[in-house]
RNA sequence: GCCCGGGUGGUGGAAUUGGUAGACACGCAGGACUUAAAAUCCUGUGAUCGCAAGGUUGUACGGGUUCAAGUCCCGUCCUGGGUACCA
């Protein structure tokens, strides 16, 4: 009746969209006596772009694995929300004095419906979005929770409420406490903690808590008028916007994540995820185990302690270095030495975070006059101040050993500075030659001469206990995360200020909702545009006027999904137990140290209250690659509105002397700037501007007319042909709306229905890998959907499936396709998926196959792939009910015995022939030996094999 | 600089983890059907020598291990990502 033509496609999709919403074939219950899988996708945030084709690889892949896992017996939760807080919904009201809830509301709206289109099998009865008062009332709670919270390290590390704090404070001070707090927190007794008043109190608690107050170093960014986390900076200016940032201390909530530093790190050989995101989280936690050592300061009073990792290269010390910012720093430097180290201090505060980056090579540094000694063997050792140096790390000072470090050598050489090799190994210059300090047995180490590093590092270390002049030390790089924002949207803190108290609201009184400003921008006095509200308090107390951060929402969203409607807890009990964590996580590596650290500290936390049974959210993480965009260029002479086709210009770069040329460019010299041509004045001579990719073909050939039509200033200009032709340049960029370059899904599906779309996206090559969006192989992947619904109709159009017993190799084919797919599924490699239905698909139309006992298991294993094609095709064979409630198809090895097999056998590595062995011919090698060497004497003649390679019972060369 | 990936035809990419390199698809060329075009189907397609059978060569480059290397080891080059003085 009808063939697999756009209008039968777009009949076809539509229906199915309809029937699965009607039917509610994806809704999911919180329980079931099937076994649970839980495939999660890292929620968008919802631009105003819409989605473009680089979005739904990720979806399509985790749909394809909740297809097939509903299919194989399992009670499958696949969700899907939106990150709705974030800067550019706020920069956008900012402009436009739109309510940033607005548009958020209608960017998702799209969004939904473009996502739609694709035929997900989402439980949108679940969505969550962070932005809704509903979400974030229980992103509040948790918050409440954190701050309620501390974390002590007896018996084991555990989160705790504050109030077993409270109980011992009363009852015993905290001289028994040994928990993750401010460095500065002084022992207190009972009687103390009494004698605090309420303000006194909160100010102690305040040093204890997970989510607490301190006065932070931030990355101030004045243009925006908000904190930015490193992440967020990027060579000194914002990522986003590109303004200048400084430092700046400020009044910041925080979140204890060093807490759970240890935990963080030993989680991670527990969870399956990618190699590289494992290494990137362990390197941001940057764990380095070492100790504390004191040295005496020489002819006055004072100790300056070190923190290394290398206590074994003690020998080695020739010299020692403090950050600028060190206390000691004034004390120890001598009267000689006073101007050039104040002078020193005074540049080094100057050089702002940007110049320091940009100088990483600079060497600079001054002496203090001062000396210390080493305790070890007595030497007299110089002690030096140096930016290269932070005091924000370890105590602020290092020993140094520029034996065994390329900065303190490098520092050595500078300053004429000793060097004493401690380690065997080629050292003439540590930065240049193949030296490894962490290999090799000590030299010139007195006591620990001999032995191998690791060992000397024991030795040395217990001496250190001994003489009790330090201690055994593990420091972590990681830092606690900042935890507020100068925003408007974002989550407002349950917290208000009595006499400068910070308290929680009420419980009751959640959500603390947004509230309405007259504008989204900081006050002229540089307060959180909050400030700007009016009559917004608690009970007569101003609230907390920051907003939380963007990852506040996301770091416990896949707990909502579970039981996103609950009013009264952030999810049940009983669905929490339920699901437990995450099965699969499909997401970008961009989130490697952010959203999947913060995720995971959270979850132990909320663990260690009780809220949560699991320990990791994620079990395994799938990275995929990025689309790129491909964008298109022309380039214009500014001045005369001329475009030159793209191998002119190149021309005229590389040989501008060429008369040519010359008459093109006139007598303007130039040079060339981030793809700009600049004139000797300045201005700008040639400009490389993106052109939409719609009015370029395939061959880079702009369509001349659509593009004069395309921007005003185009109408009347002039063109530099070659054969005829402008050719456009070509470059892979991001997917951006500014670069004319994306491509929207939508057009897709359009032309070639949501099927293809699904089928090419993972076609296109292996998840992981970022790749360039084209088309070009699209019709492949279209022609296979054609050519697959063909082998179910007849010539014309009409359902053709007989119940003919089927043959053995019809069978063959069957079981082969089911067996790789269901491997290659397993495995998360959907590209060969794919190519194997292709496979199997023209074996069956060169046998005419139109069975349905091979048919009908190919079609539910294609159903993950081209759910509606597969449903269509599934009715045509019969069924009623929707094909995902069918059951995956199982395969038999009994079809994928051969009658026969072919060897090639090859002598001396090479492939010299191939015998057929019958199936029922006796296996032993013996047999197969002497098969081997007719072959080998019909080649060799008559010398006998020096020797025969048998592998798995089957001989794969003849070695003469 | 350091830490992870990656480098295979004209193109996107396969290769059961050491066992016939180039599956599948795109593109290209030729053919069939057609008045013609489109669509569809068939054939060929790494390079090189040869009319052919067939030979030689070939997975960034240079070495090595092995009966056998795209795959393992050492060195070099290029490239994508992460990170930034962490003692």
């Amino acid at each position: 009746m009808a063939d697999y033509s756009k209008d039968e496609i777009k009949r076809i999709e539509d229906k199915w969209r309809k029937e699965w919403k009607t039917r509610g074939v994806y809704k999911v219950e919180n329980h079931s006596t099937k076994p649970k899988y839980y495939v999660l996708d890292m929620f968008p945030y919802p631009s105003g772009a819409g989605l473009h084709v680089g979005h739904p690889l990720g979806y399509i892949a985790s749909d394809i694995v909740s297809r097939y896992k509903r299919l194989k017996g399992f009670h499958v939760l696949h969700p899907m929300g939106f990150d709705a807080f974030g800067l550019p919904a706020e920069q956008y009201a900012i402009q436009t004095g739109q309510h940033p809830a607005v548009t958020t509301e209608k960017n998702i709206a799209t969004y939904i419906e473009q996502l739609n289109k694709i035929g997900f099998s989402f439980d949108w009865d679940r969505k969550v979005e962070t932005s809704d008062p509903s979400y974030y009332k229980w992103t509040q709670w948790i918050f409440m929770q954190l701050f309620n919270a501390w974390y002590t390290k007896k018996p084991v590390g555990k989160t705790e409420p504050i109030t077993t704090l409270i109980a011992e404070l009363e009852k015993n001070g905290n001289k028994n406490i040994d928990a993750v707090c401010e460095d500065d927190t002084p022992t207190i007794t009972a009687a103390d903690w009494k004698s605090f008043d309420e303000k006194a109190k909160e100010e102690f608690l305040q040093k204890y808590r997970i989510a607490y107050r301190s006065d932070t170093m931030v990355n101030w960014c004045p243009a925006l008028g908000t904190v930015l986390s490193n992440d967020e900076v990027k060579d000194g200016v914002s990522e986003r916007g590109g303004y200048p940032v400084e430092r700046k201390k400020m009044w910041q909530w925080s979140m204890r994540i060093t807490a759970y530093a240890e935990r963080l790190l030993k989680g991670l050989d527990t969870i399956d995820w990618p190699e590289p995101v494992k290494e990137m989280q362990r390197n941001w936690i940057g764990k380095s185990v070492g100790c504390e050592l004191d040295f005496k300061v020489d002819k006055q009073e004072g100790i300056i302690r070190v923190f290394t990792t290398r206590i074994d290269t003690i020998y080695g010390v020739t010299f020692m270095v403090l950050a600028p910012e060190h206390e000691l720093v004034s004390k120890i430097t001598t009267a000689e030495q006073k101007a050039e180290v104040e002078n020193y201090i005074t540049i080094a505060k100057n050089r702002s975070e940007r110049e320091r980056m940009s100088e990483v090579k600079r060497i600079s540094g001054a002496f203090t006059g001062a000396y210390v000694t080493n305790p070890f063997n007595g030497a007299k050792i110089p002690v030096w101040i140096a930016d290269y140096v932070l005091a924000g790390y370890g105590t602020g000072a290092v020993m140094a050993v520029p034996s065994s470090d390329t900065r303190d050598y490098a520092f050595a050489k500078h300053f004429n500075l000793p060097i004493i090799d401690v380690l065997e190994g080629p050292t003439s210059d540590i930065t240049k030659d193949n030296f490894d300090p962490k290999s090799g047995k000590m030299i010139n180490s007195d006591s620990l001469n001999g032995l191998d590093w690791k060992e000397a590092i024991e030795v040395a270390l217990q001496k250190v206990e001994a003489l009790g002049i330090g201690i055994r030390k593990v420091n972590f790089r990681m830092r606690d995360a900042i935890f507020g924002r100068q925003r408007y949207w974002g989550e407002p803190f349950p917290v208000y200020y009595e006499n400068g108290i910070p308290k929680l609201v009420d419980i009751k009184d959640l959500p603390v909702t947004l509230p309405e400003v007259d504008a989204y921008k900081p006050t002229e006095s540089g307060e959180p545009p909050l400030a700007r509200a009016k009559g917004w308090d608690y009970k007569g107390n101003q609230f907390e006027q920051t907003t939380m951060p963007g990852w506040a929402g996301s770091s416990w969203y896949w707990f909502r999904y579970m039981d996103s409607k609950n009013e009264t807890e952030f999810a049940s009990k009983e669905a929490v137990s339920y699901w437990k964590d995450v099965d699969l996580y499909i997401g970008g590596s961009e989130h490697a140290t952010g959203h999947l650290l913060y995720s995971r500290f959270w979850c132990k936390a909320l663990k260690d209250l009780g809220y949560v049974d699991s320990e990791e959210p994620f079990k395994k993480l799938i990275n995929q690659g990025h689309i790129q965009g491909v964008s298109k260029f022309i380039y214009r002479l500014t001045k005369s509105n001329t475009l030159v086709s793209k191998n002119l210009f190149i021309d005229i770069l590389k040989n501008p002397d060429k008369p040519e040329n010359k008459e093109i460019l006139g007598e303007a010299t130039y040079s060339v700037q981030d793809k700009t041509v600049f004139d000797y004045d300045g201005k700008v001579l040639f400009n490389q501007l993106n052109v939409d990719i719609n009015l370029v073909d395939n061959n880079d050939v702009l369509d001349i007319e659509e593009f004069k039509k395309w921007r005003p200033i185009f109408k009347d200009s002039k063109f530099i042909l070659e054969d005829g032709k402008y050719i456009c340049g070509s470059e892979i960029e991001k997917m951006s709306k500014s670069k004319y370059n994306v491509v929207n899904p939508d057009e897709i599906v359009d032309n070639y229905g949501a099927d293809t779309l699904r089928v090419y996206e993972m076609f296109l090559g292996p998840l992981e890998m970022s790749k360039p969006w084209n088309t070009s192989g699209i019709d492949g992947v279209f022609k296979f959907l054609r050519r697959f619904w063909n082998l179910f109709h007849d010539q014309n159009g009409n359902g053709a499936v007989t119940d003919a017993e089927p043959t053995r190799e019809e069978l063959k084919v069957l079981h082969k396709t089911l067996k790789k797919i269901e491997y290659d599924i397993e495995h998360f490699s959907f590209n060969t998926s794919v190519s194997e239905f292709m496979i199997c698909c023209n074996e069956l139309s060169s046998l005419k196959c139109n069975k349905k006992a091979i048919l009908e298991p190919l079609t539910i294993a294609l159903s993950s792939f081209a759910p509606h094609i597969t449903e269509e095709l599934w009715q045509l064979l019969g069924h009623k009910d929707s094909i995902l409630n069918s059951s995956y198809p199982k395969w038999s090895e009994e079809y994928l015995t051969e009658s026969s097999f072919e060897y090639p056998i090859s002598i001396n590595g090479k492939v010299r022939a191939k015998m057929n062995f019958a199936l029922d011919m006796p296996k032993e090698d013996v047999e197969k030996l002497v098969l081997a060497s007719e072959v080998v004497q019909k080649w060799s003649e008559g010398k006998a094999p020096k020797k025969v390679i048998v592998v798995q019972g089957r001989i794969v060369n003849v070695v003469l």
